[in-house]
RNA sequence: GUGCCCAUGGUGUAACGGCAGCACGGCACACUGUGGAUGUGCCAGUACGGGUUCGAAACCCGUUGGGCACCCCA
């Protein structure tokens, strides 16, 4: 039907949406701010090498966006932002103060099949602390997640975050005597057990190699909600929450493992509590990310969130306010008998003033260009007919209340300021 | 990679195998320098290619495109 169609998996953002996206984005600039994170931007662009240094280059080869340049190098459209973010660190780590809290918000692309929730083009918020071990670092991660569920919204009846430690698990796996070679397969196990449906029995545990008595032992640890207690950075994790004032969103849980390899402590995401707890962001305790890029060892916390399954719920819950302001506060209509050369200059006084101003590109009936206005929400309309050119005046209309007033054309600029300051004026 | 579902004006949706309608939108007029409302008129569609049939938007096959679930999720 339509000669060209849109990527397969990418998004059109008609302004509606753009604005909606602008608030979400705003949003998170907000919340990153608010505990001091400081802004970056890394390359949509990045060899293929930067990932081959933990994910395997089939892995990138088959999941990126990925070509040859005309030099024959390997480049991929960067499918997230933490190697990115090691590699910057790694170039100027004597220079940089620690701790570093850094945070950014960006397109990222993979090349997944498209379904509800997930797309090919994205945008990802990425918000790390380097440089810092203690466990108030990661609690502070989880507490910004909190913090900015709360300001769109969403509440801890709706979204909930859920905490482990790959050191806790490390050790619940020593006790069952599980052989480390067999702890991939298991981690893999946890993962899927709670969050896809497929119900996963421990039969397949054993299956994997495992003994009977270890598979159960296993499927036992997770039914252990108080295991943190064994933990001394999860117990003080659970402090730093508390004294952040997010304890309300955060819970122990331990079948979250998260399949990233980098992760080395704890790891975490937040979920939709209702719609199949679908998985908003992830993020974790990395200690070792930097160095594997060539730098020296830096413990880090961090997490991602895509704004896919984030929009969704947004959607669902109403959440996204009712915005779109009009851009244009002035339209300056055009008349035939009146040069447009005159319509263009008075919209330039107008923005001269500190007003956004656009003038009518078309010479129209004036009951038309009104209901351009009125259909764009722009509040004020100025005429510039051939009777104000005559007596050197302007006509300003307020179309939110019908007030009308012809006045000297110097003038105009300060009444459209004061209407907009004040309430709408009426008639 | 596997499976299921879908495809009708610009958008959203109807139509037992028998005249492709409705709503929104756009345009025009009522209203030539005063908007939102209302009314009237107009614009515009069965994804593509085959097949079955007197007759196909509908049934069958294929193609393309889209959606959903699984897999995966760095």
């Amino acid at each position: 039907m339509h000669p060209i169609s849109p990527v397969k998996g990418t998004r059109d953002f008609f302004p509606e949406q753009q604005a909606r996206r602008r608030w979400l984005a705003e949003k998170i600039r907000a919340a990153s701010q608010a505990f001091g994170y400081h802004e970056y931007e890394a390359p949509y662009l990045e060899r293929l090498d930067l990932y081959a240094a933990r994910s395997g280059e089939e892995l990138v080869r088959e999941q990126s966006f990925v070509f040859q340049d005309r030099g024959g190098d390997w480049i991929v459209l960067r499918p997230e932002l933490t190697p990115s973010l090691a590699r910057m660190v790694a170039m100027r780590k004597s220079t940089l103060a620690l701790p570093l809290r850094w945070w950014a918000y960006g397109p990222f692309w993979r090349y997944e099949k498209p379904q509800k929730g997930r797309s090919r083009e994205f945008w990802q918020w990425n918000i790390d602390l380097l440089g810092i071990d203690s466990p108030w670092a990661d609690a502070e991660l989880v507490a910004i997640a909190a913090h900015f569920f709360r300001s769109v919204g969403l509440g801890p009846d709706r979204i909930q975050i859920s905490v482990n430690d790959r050191r806790l698990v490390e050790r619940q796996m020593d006790s069952l005597s599980i052989p480390k070679d067999l702890r991939p397969e298991v981690l893999h196990w946890i993962d899927r057990r709670e969050s896809s449906h497929g119900s996963q029995r421990p039969e397949a545990l054993v299956g994997a190699g495992l003994t009977s008595r270890q598979a159960e032992g296993v499927r036992g640890l997770l039914d252990q909600r108080d295991a943190w207690r064994n933990s001394e950075e999860l117990a003080a994790f659970f402090d730093g929450i508390s004294a952040m004032g997010a304890s309300d969103y955060v819970v122990y849980s331990p079948s979250i493992v998260r399949g990233l390899d980098y992760y080395t402590g704890t790891v975490f995401e937040a979920r939709d509590t209702t719609g199949g707890l679908r998985a908003i962001l992830g993020g974790g305790r990395y200690d070792d990310l930097v160095g594997d890029v060539g730098g020296e060892r830096l413990p880090g916390v961090g997490f991602a969130m895509g704004d896919v399954v984030l929009s969704l719920i947004l959607e669902e819950t109403g959440a996204f306010p009712d915005l779109a302001p009009a851009p244009t506060q002035v339209l300056v209509l055009s008349f035939p008998e009146v040069s447009d050369a005159h319509s263009v200059q008075l919209a330039g006084e107008l923005r001269a003033a500190g007003l956004r101003a656009e003038w009518y590109p078309a010479q129209d009936r004036v009951p038309k260009q009104l209901k351009y206005a009125d259909r764009n929400r722009i509040p004020i309309a100025a005429l510039l007919g051939p009777q104000e050119v005559e007596g050197g005046q302007v006509t300003l209309k307020d179309l939110r209340g019908g007030t009308q007033v012809t006045i000297p054309r110097a003038e105009a600029a300060a009444t459209a300021l004061a209407w907009l300051a004040g309430p709408a004026t009426s008639s």
